[in-house]
DNA sequence: ACTGTTTTCCAAAGCGCTTTGATAGCCGCA
DNA sequence: TGCGGCTATCAAAGCGCTTTGGAAAACAGT
């Protein structure tokens, strides 16, 4: 069924039945209630292709995330990220398409979404510390927001991004105030802007008060719970092995606690843990005291906030980008306690 | 630049350019170089609406995720499916447009995207063991293929699934063969057709040995890390604990490992487990000799094949519904062992 | 030179919608 | 009665592409 045969069943102009089902005011209510009860009856909808042709908009949304053929990892981050941007999507009527797309070919990729007209607005996902992608989509011109931040872009353009630095500043911050000196970092690949933040942050408050970084200390990579396990292991294999760790997500913090068990210590006693937590809906941290120490930022909402941020960049052109900064929430779990004794 | 612009550019006809490009044979070998050559110069690309309007065809394919409210939970291996068939989906030229739909408006959601005709197919994500949705796509005419069965449809549909009762089986009977008799069972929701499939595996096991089925060892629900510890910690306060638990994946056995490690039990030693293994790319279980005893499955190489599948239907309509049933490997891991004596 | 084929290109219709500009019909007012 | 100003509707153009049905040009065969 479409527009016409729903307008000649009618006996109204095409004209009529587009307006009065779009909600124009230059029909009579009787008409339009008409024509909506017939649209019910008929389970009629506007074909989306045509009215994205005939109004230049195409009502979806595209989300680009990179997906590096090496590791072959989809950061677990992007489903419920999707999912908080997905409820107000359909709420505002976007469509969600999805690109994954190979370190290589980034800029081909976008010039080609750009050129077919399939999307009105980008989000960036995985933002690397210096990265290219953001100024050639300003000079593009097509909306975006980047879910994180790059360091080095000389133009402005929209994020919505974590307070990283502080986050990780104050969860060191917190460990040294509980006496610990010896403190790890399981971070994130350091090129990706987030972990290049946390890694300042951290090295920030462990010079505040004096105590020096030492590269036994960190580790950096995908965040598997292989990285988590690996590096505890090996951290715990040093002549001097630290007494807390900070680590860039929940699944790094389970390969820890799996290394600390493997070893017979105790999480919160032996070596306490302070994770960052993007609240993941399948590995919840959530218990009235939670496993874990974290801080926490829901992932979900900067998800939904994104793309309520890139719906106004579409629908009112010429505003200047908007910036959201979020702080995390630190919360205490179980997983940190006073640093123990020397000997 | 459109098609109009390239075509006054090159003094041809919008005809043929537009054969030139998409590789008709009634136009000259060196006026398609002439062309091929502008639309890169112009970095023109169709605009993918007015193609779709013209020839019917959308050349986008959707996956429709289900989201329970309730939970608010997105099963993390949609990511991992997904990768598989984006992959796929960029070679044939097809976008992927997702549509994260609850419960409730499960039909309307259906019924809107065929009506919107803003996808050629559909992949149907977490069928449940009775699922209305099947026959409703089915009548509504449009390609689909399920990710997964349900078990009482009358018509036939294109479906890919993992053997999901005979890996339980083997899983089972190995441990029985190790020696284990209380065996528990930390499934996914049953009311989803995988999970439920999994129990028949795991019961049909225990009943082949003559070995009673203990309500007191079976446990269902969201596969959380803490459903997995929650259900570990329960059993291990039996009066007959088991020696051995089959779980229902790599998330479940971090959570039954976690309550292992709090009762000071050695997994494989005093437990065993058995899990199955989607092969999620952020925890991998690939070691040489593999952490944990599994029935792998990577879904990853799930979601290319039905994308593949769905390609051809959609490409070739007419042709019989396609079924692929794929065997999941059993891998022997570290988290097996013979059943400990009693006492 | 004349016809029949083949090659190469083109004009125009059509996909399903929105939107502009026009047209009736009706009201009130002089 | 006639005219301006509304209201409710419509016809037609246009969005950017594909594709049908020609037609001109080039070529081949007699």
């Amino acid at each position: 069924m479409n527009l016409k045969q729903l307008a000649e069943h009618l006996g109204l102009s095409q004209t009529t039945v587009s307006r009065a089902l779009n909600g124009y005011p230059e029909v009579r209510e009787a008409t339009r209630k008409r024509v909506q009860d017939a649209a019910r009856e008929f389970n009629y909808a506007p074909n989306v292709r045509a009215k994205g042709l005939a109004t230049g908009r195409a009502m979806s949304i595209g989300h680009v995330i990179p997906v590096s053929k090496k590791h072959e990892i989809v950061n677990p981050v992007f489903a419920d990220f999707i999912t908080g941007s997905s409820e107000v999507y359909s709420k505002a009527g976007y469509d969600l398409v999805i690109s994954l797309v190979e370190d290589g070919d980034q800029e081909q990729r976008y010039r080609e979404l750009h050129a077919k007209g399939n999307v009105d607005g980008l989000i960036v996902h995985g933002p690397m510390r210096v990265d290219s992608r953001i100024e050639f989509l300003a000079e593009l011109g097509m909306p975006f927001v980047v879910h994180g931040r790059a360091s080095d872009i000389g133009s402005d353009y929209a994020w919505i991004d974590m307070n990283n630095r502080r986050a990780f500043h104050r969860a060191a911050t917190l460990l040294i105030e509980l006496g610990h000196r010896r403190i790890g970092l399981i971070n994130g690949i350091e090129a990706m802007d987030f972990a290049y933040r946390r890694r300042q942050g951290y090295a920030g408050a462990l010079e505040d008060c004096g105590i020096p970084c030492d590269p036994d200390l960190l580790f950096a990579g995908e965040m598997t719970e292989n990285l988590g396990f690996c590096a505890m292991r090996d951290m715990l294999l040093l002549d001097d092995p630290p007494t807390a760790v900070l680590t860039s997500s929940i699944i790094i913090a389970l390969g820890v606690r799996h290394a600390m068990d493997d070893a017979g210590l105790v999480l919160g006693r032996d070596v306490s843990l302070v994770s960052h937590d993007d609240d993941l809906s399948y590995l919840r941290n959530r218990a009235d005291v939670p496993v874990f120490t974290a801080t926490r930022s829901p992932v979900r909402e900067h998800g939904a906030t994104a793309a309520e941020m890139l719906i106004r960049m579409i629908e009112n052109p010429g505003q200047p980008p908007e910036h959201v900064l979020l702080e995390a929430d630190l919360i205490l779990g179980r997983s940190t306690g006073p640093a123990p004794r020397p000997g």
